[in-house]
DNA sequence: ATTATTCGGTAACATATGTTATCGCCATGC
DNA sequence: GCATGGCGATAACATATGTTACCGAATAAT
């Protein structure tokens, strides 16, 4: 939520500046945990290289819910603003170089940022957008097939099928691994 | 996002009366269309009476992707940001009673706002549940069983399913009526 | 090098869901 | 009163998707 704001609207770089040196680097292998699922989120997480997922476990089984790569950044929403236990386990895919930034400097920069006019602005454009992905990823399930989902993928974000292990793809599409391996021999079939 | 947030915050009051003046009432039979798929969203719509859907045309067929009830308001948030078509149509289910305000009122109530330090976590907190509520829909079809998404609904939000036609329902769920009617008989079955 | 894991493909069968068609009920308009 | 259309249930059949099991290639651990 910040530091890729900071990029993106240079007039805001004093305010978010003074909380960089809070952040904690961390330098990890694949499959490393950052966040269990029942824990409360703590931190706000930079992904600066390598790339993280956040998944649940349904009755025994992992669910993959989003993908996240370099220059994103996340929290456990709901757990950080109502200090609920997350939904989701993060962990990471690859060696990942990850920045944390603790919950109480996230606060206080929001306090600074809310004498900020041009700020809210910003935070509204920022929301949005998360609100219309989770819109579009929504309304995907109720419109389109699994393989009309799995295509969308492939032209919209071809970086997470070159780099994602298979079968957390296709619990995040809602479908089993044998069920995409079928899709891609279909579609293999169909053109090439 | 105004005129329910009026009663929660009683100190934003004053922002918010300033433009009461310029809401339309509007006092339509069922299906009624508030908004085209397609057309630019020009108002804020907020249900006074009665409810209302979001559908969009998939090859023919009617999906519902949402439904709004008494004291909600709705934007077709993308078009209203970014002035892009609409992706879905708003229509009324029942005889409703509507207010609308033109978004420039909106947009300049924003910028009142913006100069409100109180108001920044009014807005996080506000768009932050919108988008926990689209979260959670696209979590649910990815965990859940149409059985599963049903149960939910009727647990969470039966209102939907005392007042909506069941074709609606289905659409939103992601199934087809067949499929819902033979859930609904399936449970009926199991328990009564 | 050798083993153990992870990953992706495929087959056979089971279950979930879609499609089409038919029926009955009920509200509405004529 | 009688049509008409919207709505919900159900049946028969078709397709989509899940389950389990097995194979082989690639990768990591020893």
């Amino acid at each position: 939520m910040l530091f890729h704001i900071k990029d993106q609207f240079p007039e805001l770089r004093p305010y978010l500046d003074k909380y960089l040196e809070f952040q904690e680097r961390l330098e990890v292998p694949a499959k490393t945990v950052l966040l269990e699922e029942g824990k409360i989120s703590g931190n706000y997480i930079f992904v600066a290289k390598g790339c993280i997922r956040a998944a649940l476990n349904n009755n025994g089984d992992d669910k993959t819910t989003q993908f996240f790569f370099e220059n994103e950044g996340l929290t456990s929403l709901e757990s950080f603003l109502k200090n609920t236990p997350s939904l989701f386990t993060i962990e990471t895919i690859e060696p990942s170089i990850i920045y944390l930034l603790p919950k109480k400097y996230v606060t206080a920069l929001l306090d600074d940022l809310s004498h900020e006019p041009r700020f809210l602005k910003v935070i509204l454009g920022f929301l949005a957008e998360r609100q219309l992905h989770y819109m579009h990823e929504f309304v995907s399930f109720i419109k389109d097939t699994a393989e009309q989902r799995y295509q969308n993928m492939l032209n919209d974000r071809p970086h997470i099928i070159q780099r994602v292990p298979q079968h957390y793809i296709a619990s995040y599409l809602g479908i089993t691994r044998v069920h995409l391996s079928r899709i891609k021999s279909a579609l293999a079939r169909k053109q090439g």
